[in-house]
DNA sequence: GATGAATGAGAATTCATTCAT
DNA sequence: CATGAATGAATTCTCATTCAT
């Protein structure tokens, strides 16, 4: 067997909390921050409640540890999405269909944010979501208007309204969309992206 | 000063309820049911928490009688709408209409049932949220394919996935859509209509 | 038996508070703050370590209070001896024999200040020590300087010293004078008066 | 480079013990023994909790070895200036300037005598406190009696309680008086032996 | 000698609930 | 109806200590 060299047990550690996080990440998401104890996510990962504070330095700690990487990530994604340059239509596609592919690959996480961030954004520590949700917010804005303008999108629809209009249905799949059901983030994507194209009248 | 009568305590009691309900509904609406101490809710009824328990038997029994309420309500008005027999696109809107009234009317119970009812409908004691839901549902569903039988909607949509899409659309506004600020229910009702019928794109 | 009124039944909510600070005084007093648990007062007390939040908002709260009123008392009582207009000599032995009675019938909290009030002083929340401080600081070194004009008290001496020197070793008789033993405060006092007046030398 | 020897390895083992108690000393005199944490002490020699106890076997196995040594090495030079056979005066007065001496030198283990010392002789395995304590009370009994009997001091004060006004005296300088600043031990020495010489008297 | 992960006991505090008055 | 005192269980967090590596 190899020798454990130190970035290896770094790694490890690194494992460890991200274990962590993640057993955390699904219980808040399924129950609730408030409703979830610490006691439940030590006892999910194997050790007692107080073991936790070798790892993380509160409760809160872990929950905002899961919510800025979560934010972190999409957002990331999404620069890249709008820095690739394609037609605001396509624009548009490709960050529905990176939605859908986030809420199969990371459910808890973006079930937990919709559940918590609306209070959250409100607390100490946690202005960096307000941050976030702005730039993400502009993403969108730019993306639709941008299609407006080139003859893509209705103008007569107001902006602002459409952003919160496709926000909400997007991210609230999670609700129902788990992945290893019935639908994929491609098959969900598709039937969504026809919703939103067309509407549901025929013609 | 004249006595109170029986019957006039009574209906003071009943004010008093109605108070406190609409105060715990307002304080689980913003900040979780967890999250909200019943001395939360007794410090703004100006009462002690210990005083709560005249009125209602648990937190839980408060929960429970917003959420009944609520749901009574809402599913009596729809089972009107739909039996008023109008064409499958009126009904739609009507129920749409009605939707964006009611997150006008009673946007905390609105908030709070889109809070915590998929942990609730888990628990004992609110096995009425799966019930009435299930019928809402089976309204939505009726409506939907009534449409796209009369050619009203377009066939090639997957029912189930528009009633979910419609669903999370609509009530998801409760989160931005407050009473008292740059929109009405009407104003509302008039975009997301528009956008649920004829989708983003131009022509 | 009278009934209780109003003003009777606030007066036994002050007593149970009296009587939870006297307990926390006396713990705190003899083992340290630190060392002195919420559930050794509450076990004093008959209750539980809960219930003692229904009468203090917490640990701290609870040092806070015996410390300022100890030291409003305090303060109050120098500021009328000083106000008494005696001569130095006079109004300096009166500070004294006020200072070993408050000892005799205080013992807790003069032993509790001694011990935590140093470090207690850059915590926030206990500034008021330092005010405190300061002002009886200021009264000690007004008869001291004033016994120096007058020709009762040495002017060799430095009179920052004396009054360190008469601070510590008045207050630290706290340490082994406790009231029901061999001394009284008047003996006691008898006794400290002559060495602080006349030193250990004969002649 | 050179391996340690064993010898060598046992001396730098001593200097980080000696290290690490000179740091325990200071956190515990000025937080208290119950307030110090571990870590705290840890934290500050730059290792993690756990590595304390390479070098000690317990926190309270730290505090013993500083008050042992400390009382130790304080009794051995008490008993050296009893032992010089000076005037019951001369003895007296070395013996204050040696604990003005031993305040400027080690205010430390001082202070935290000060402050714990009272507790801790009550505790198992602090027993030689009492001990020690005895000695020394015993010592400076000697010498005042001495003083008394050889007319040097006045006949008319109680021995029992000039050793206490002394003694509480003397090492509650320790409060006020840090090294470094505008007084030394010397003149410390001058003006407290000037004040228990002569009292506050003029004449 | 030191690390890092964990333990286990106990700390302060919270909170739904009860009940005599 | 409401108070005020209390309960009892649970919660977050702390901390001295252990131990394999």
């Amino acid at each position: 067997m190899a020798m454990n060299t130190r970035a290896e047990r770094a790694d490890q550690s690194s494992e460890r909390r991200t274990q962590i996080l993640a057993i955390a990440a699904r219980l808040i998401a399924s129950q609730g921050y408030s409703a979830t104890t610490v006691r439940d996510i030590a006892d999910e990962a194997g050790i007692l409640s107080g073991s936790l504070y070798h790892h993380f330095s509160s409760k809160e700690a872990i929950l905002e540890e899961i919510l800025r990487s979560f934010m972190d990530g999409l957002l990331a994604r999404f620069e890249e999405i709008l820095a690739a340059g394609g037609s605001p239509r396509d624009t548009f596609d490709a960050l529905v269909e990176h939605a859908f592919l986030t809420i199969e690959r990371e459910p808890d996480a973006v079930g937990l944010y919709q559940n918590e961030s609306a209070f959250l954004a409100t607390q100490t520590g946690f202005e960096f979501l307000h941050e976030k949700s702005a730039r993400i917010e502009a993403i969108w804005l730019e993306v639709i208007r941008g299609g407006q303008k080139s003859g893509a999108f209705r103008q007569s629809m107001d902006a602002g309204i459409a952003y919160r209009f496709l926000r909400d249905s997007l991210w609230s799949t999670v609700r129902w969309f788990r992945p290893g059901g019935r639908h994929t983030a491609a098959s969900v994507s598709r039937h969504y992206l026809d919703l939103f194209h067309n509407g549901l009248l025929a013609e």
